[in-house]
DNA sequence: TATAAAATTTAGATTAGCCTAAATTTTTAA
DNA sequence: TTAAAAATTTAGGCTAATCTAAATTTTATA
């Protein structure tokens, strides 16, 4: 249908208009490793096939097909993550490669065969919200764990940051998907935040805090 | 590693050696569905490439290394077919698609773990065996049903054409891999072959018992 | 064993996706 | 409000994989 260098470009556009209001050539040339020529040179392309709304140096939009068809590729993508954490027993910070490669497989029917023997998970194991077979999608309120005023509690739904190293971090100090965290203290002058768990107490760093999730 | 194209070349070459003993360019482009041109230049990159051994006009093989890449790439494809079959349900006629894909999922600790969570099979639903994680695999001696003498019997444990309208059509009349069949007659002059199994009667043609692999 | 037929290779092009360097447009800030 | 900086696009090229048409080699057969 379409090659896996169109699923990847619309699905880069997709995440940067969620996370960040707008994606431009040199965002997609980021988030893809290439160069902004190349960009431009797919954004074209993309656009005579109307999978994106595209005026030179003005940015780029997702059309409804377009957004249909990246939402179909982030599905896959969460899906697979889910079967390889619950039934391979992967750890959650070692999915994402493979993943990347599994959402450019194209059967429909597979992928929702999938989601039933999965018992059609609402989020992956990052918690992030798994696209219905329609593209439907789950929009979640979060909030990073750095905004929790003191004494307030939260629980942690999804990260920030899915780089395996700091996915690794919070495996090892068991702050996971689910785990209800208190804010014990909030510096000013420091630049750490110490918190509780049902297990524990400890204290993080401003910057872990900020990629911590919590759902409101 | 190597692209999917590569992998598709080798793997063909492969099943061409291990079903004719030999593997031409025009086998190789017919199996392909590409044209002789296009084998006669990805030959030259395999060759230079160490995985074939190819001398003008000759034909070619396999060098130890590029066997070794062809069994793997079997290995996936089978293990993928069980699990659609076993896990989600698929039947054995509408998985080889989603194999040809899934197949070239890279990584090797993926399959592994995917051989372990089906339970290490050594044979996949058409009854082709699987090689295990060092590319040994088991060579199965099997004989066309239809060299079977009269009021012999055998197990059926393979098929020698994998097309979906076949395999529909053994489905249907219950000749499945494991089925224990009994030839009751066999005829000269008339096409068929008559047979039972534990369940019933019955009369197939030449040939479908041609295809129809016994284990001896 | 010499042709004819078949198989294979070479020559020359095309397409998708990528690149660097240069040109153009937009944005920032003096 | 204009010059510098940043962003983006254009121009020109490269590689992998494909094709058609023509040339070459092998094989079959008269
Ligand atoms: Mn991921
Ligand atoms: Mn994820
Ligand atoms: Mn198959
Ligand atoms: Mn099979």
């Amino acid at each position: 249908m379409h090659s896996f260098t169109e699923e990847n470009y619309l699905k880069a556009i997709y995440h940067l208009l969620v996370r960040r209001q707008s994606a431009t050539t040199n965002d997609i040339a980021a988030s893809l490793g290439t160069k902004a020529a190349s960009v431009t040179d797919m954004l074209k392309k993309l656009s005579d096939k109307k999978l994106i709304h595209y005026a030179r140096y003005q940015g780029v939009t997702l059309t409804t097909n377009g957004e249909s068809i990246a939402l179909g590729i982030v599905r896959k993508h969460r899906l697979w993550e889910c079967f390889l954490v619950e039934k391979l027993n992967f750890k959650w910070d070692e999915v994402h490669d493979m993943a990347e490669e599994l959402e450019h497989i194209s059967s429909a029917k597979l992928i929702d065969r999938l989601d039933e023997f999965m018992g059609c998970p609402a989020y992956d194991p990052h918690g992030d919200p798994i696209p219905n077979n329609k593209g439907q999608i789950i929009n979640q309120q979060l909030q990073p764990a750095l905004q929790l005023s003191k004494h307030q509690s939260g629980i942690i739904a999804g990260v920030a940051d899915h780089s395996p190293a700091f996915l690794q971090y919070l495996e090892k100090t068991q702050l996971i998907i689910g785990e209800t965290i208190t804010v014990t203290d909030l510096s000013d002058y420091d630049i750490s935040v110490s918190l509780k768990t049902t297990n524990k107490e400890m204290n993080i760093s401003r910057e872990v805090a900020k990629n911590i999730l919590i759902a409101i």
